[in-house]
DNA sequence: GTCTATATGTGGATAGAC
DNA sequence: GTCTATCCACATATAGAC
């Protein structure tokens, strides 16, 4: 089985045991059969997710370890502190935000609608690594806030872009950052606003404003 | 600010010790020589300040108390436990969102101008008591998420009102929600908006887009 | 590369003196 | 009401076998 690209580090895709007591386990989320990850994506994966998804006191090595199907002293190899786990996500982050930017300035329907539409809670792999990042930041690791600060003022750059006026470029960064505060904040069910036919009227409405600005 | 009413809790303002190797020590933040508070509060306000200006993990009992001039035990013996801590906190802050809302509905230039210039960074009480709040939330405290919940949800209602279109409600909230995220996660200097005349602008620019909504 | 100990530090909470 | 001393749980990290 081919591990694919991209991924750098080890090699021996040999036996890899299939992992016991984990409960997610180990291959991606849904879809096909999928190639397996190794073992060092699949802890940057389990780090993630248990930050994301319960908190940053969540995600010790214990249950990083159990999520992704090796024990304590297999995680460490890998990643030999918990620093160094925290740098993993954010070194992933920095691709996947170049890939989100590259999409966003080459969105059919404009950058504003692409923002727009991709600040809405999904559960895509992308806003789970945002998420992540955010409870760093909040945990006060300063890579993690540099990051988040270093993706806004590039997302605001293509904003500006498109938009022409500063203040109503900020305005929808400003939005879009409140989404991803409810996402991350707040009971799901709590978003002020969920559905789809929310985000369009919502588009519809910046797109006229932005328009006539 | 006089301290006031509103907050329940023990009597015995009589000698209060000066508290000797606390920093900020006891009283207040600034302006007058104020009373003393009861170490009650001083506890309260230094898991407050390490939480919003630190992190949850930083607001350990032992430095709350060596910040609120208090041993570990002297701290316990006003709050039991960790979660009592946050309780108090929640506690304080259920009156200062009704203040809020009260302030809100009688501001002179109206609901919509008050709620986006004091969503602006400050270093207001209440803003600090958000901020620790939002970081309880982070850290899955439930009730930190509820509280959360429902001061967006009233804030809301306020704003419904005023502008009568909900969208436009929802998008105000949601540049309100903005600005406390970029309080919350992002170092100080890269805040979207920053000084005054960018909130009279970004008023400005709301009210227009309101008015012809 | 992965596992099972084990060492070490620290946070929350109790007990009981003053 | 406040303090000191102590207990216990648990999280990070190390050592070394397989």
């Amino acid at each position: 089985m081919p591990s694919a690209p991209a991924s750098p580090s080890p090699a021996s895709p040999g036996a890899a045991s299939p992992a016991p007591g984990a409960s997610g386990g180990g291959v991606a989320s849904a879809g096909a059969p999928a190639v397996p990850v190794s073992a060092r994506d699949r802890v940057l994966d389990a780090f993630e997710e248990l930050l994301a998804e319960q908190s940053e006191r969540a995600a010790t090595l214990d249950a990083v370890a159990a999520r992704a199907g090796v024990s304590k002293g297999g995680l460490l190899y890998h990643f030999a502190s918990k620093e160094a786990l925290a740098a993993g996500v954010l070194d992933r982050f920095a691709a996947l935000i170049d890939d989100d930017l590259a999409a966003m300035r080459a969105a059919p329907d404009g950058p504003v609608d692409y923002f727009l539409r991709t600040s809405i809670p999904t559960d895509s792999r992308f806003e789970r690594a945002i998420v992540a990042i955010a409870r760093l930041a909040q945990a006060a690791d300063p890579r993690a806030r540099d990051a988040l600060a270093s993706a806004q003022r590039r997302w605001l750059e293509v904003l500006q872009e498109a938009v022409g006026d500063p203040l109503v470029a900020r305005t929808i960064m400003l939005i879009g950052d409140g989404m991803y505060y409810n996402t991350a904040l707040l009971p799901a069910a709590n978003n002020v606003l969920r559905d789809e036919t929310d985000i369009d009227d919502l588009v519809a409405l910046i797109r006229r404003f932005a328009g006539d600005a």
